[in-house]
DNA sequence: TGCAACATAATTGGCGCCAATAATTTCGCC
DNA sequence: GGCGAAATTATTGGCGCCAATTATGTTGCA
């Protein structure tokens, strides 16, 4: 039998490549600014040139990256003013999954968060950045994904990845990752109390407290 | 001299192309489902065959358009459950622009507005169907830009181009449009009264009763 | 040494060619 | 004539080549 290699066609494997290299650049690999060259790309994803491009290109539709003529491709910078335009559009969104979340959610499914968010807990004490982040996303893309509309949580994803352009550092300091860590445990109780309002209120100052908006914590170099 | 033509990049060429092709869609010259074929694309707005590709791609991104492997693409149809969904979001979206609105609009903007929504009864009397939609279009787009949310606005032209991909005719009977007629002007009025509330209450009956779907979708409160 | 002009290297970008796939027509058989 | 198979045409899609552009390095001169 010959074991030939399954060739998918364009559209899938430049959605896959674009979905690796934004995931990439949420786990910091590439940070805000940094050039994406295309040559590294395909020796890093073992893909060609012209697949390379395309997911570059789809990126850049979706903002998550810039492209500047001639130079290339560059993971986006968020300005201050834009950073803050997101946030209170994902505020907005956020807040207007709670109904749906809790007229949806069912016990199964409360239990599970509840594990994610003891997973969350335990990566506060002793895991890294990005599994803290990692574990973070699960949590609430596991809740979001009970509000009943998939055009919602699509442009949620949207944004929360468009926001990561921004300098401002999420959890800048350990209270803020553990005041994050107290607020799933209150939205857990608002959703076993059944209590939409309070879980929409509680989204809210989770979003705006996790990234302190103020004097931006300045990287050396 | 030498009268030398501009060649600009193509990153610019393919946003101004897979613009015009987005308003050809909205102005149904494309409708739903139908194929877009390459071949007519390049004659009709005049672009290489790279350029018109890439203009696809981009709006395929944006879900304007579909892309079917081997086949090509074509204007999205929207199911009956994303079209909820989308109604839904654009709610949201639109209710949350009325606080900046009221905050921000001036008085010479509040004018132009009435403006507009009286030459929106004037076609309502006697323009044809994409004159009508253009111009609530202005008058939409001119006031939710005093939102001073530009995140906000781009999400809210997206998901209304996404819309038009649905069967459900906006405006099905003509008292439908006389009621998105009256609607402005009673939006006119919150405006004047700077009462967001009930600017944000007219804006969520605007976006149903526009598109008559049975009972409306759920919308948080 | 500083710096500008030039030469070389690295990288991106436009696009055309033709293979792969789908649609259509023709042909042949019952 | 009806129907299916084969040939023809139409259309899309992968990708590599090299020109255009930018970055880097080098030289020469004050």
């Amino acid at each position: 039998m010959t074991s030939e290699r399954k060739r998918k066609n364009t559209s899938t494997r430049r959605a896959m490549l674009a979905n690796e290299i934004a995931q990439a650049i949420r786990l910091r690999a590439f940070r805000p600014g940094e050039w994406l060259r295309q040559i590294d790309l395909e020796e890093r994803f073992e893909a060609t040139r012209f697949d390379v491009r395309s997911a570059l290109d789809e990126l850049a539709v979706r903002k998550t990256i810039e492209h500047v003529p001639n130079r290339g491709y560059r993971v986006a910078e968020v300005d201050l003013k834009t950073y803050e335009e997101i946030l209170a559009a994902r505020i907005i969104l956020e807040k207007a999954t709670a109904d749906g979340i809790v007229a949806r959610i069912d016990a199964a499914a409360i239990a599970r968060l509840d594990g994610l968010a003891a997973q969350f807990s335990a990566a506060v004490l002793t895991g890294s950045r990005t599994e803290q982040s990692e574990i973070n996303r699960a949590f609430h893309q596991f809740m979001y994904s009970f509000c009943g509309n998939a055009v919602l949580e699509e442009m949620i994803w949207a944004l929360r990845d468009r926001g990561r352009g921004s300098q401002i550092t999420v959890w800048s300091s350990h209270e803020l990752l553990q005041k994050s860590d107290r607020e799933h445990y209150e939205m857990m109780a608002a959703l076993k109390a059944r209590d939409a309002g309070r879980l929409a209120a509680l989204i809210a100052t989770h979003i705006v407290k996790g990234a302190p908006v103020g004097p931006a914590p300045v990287e050396p170099g």
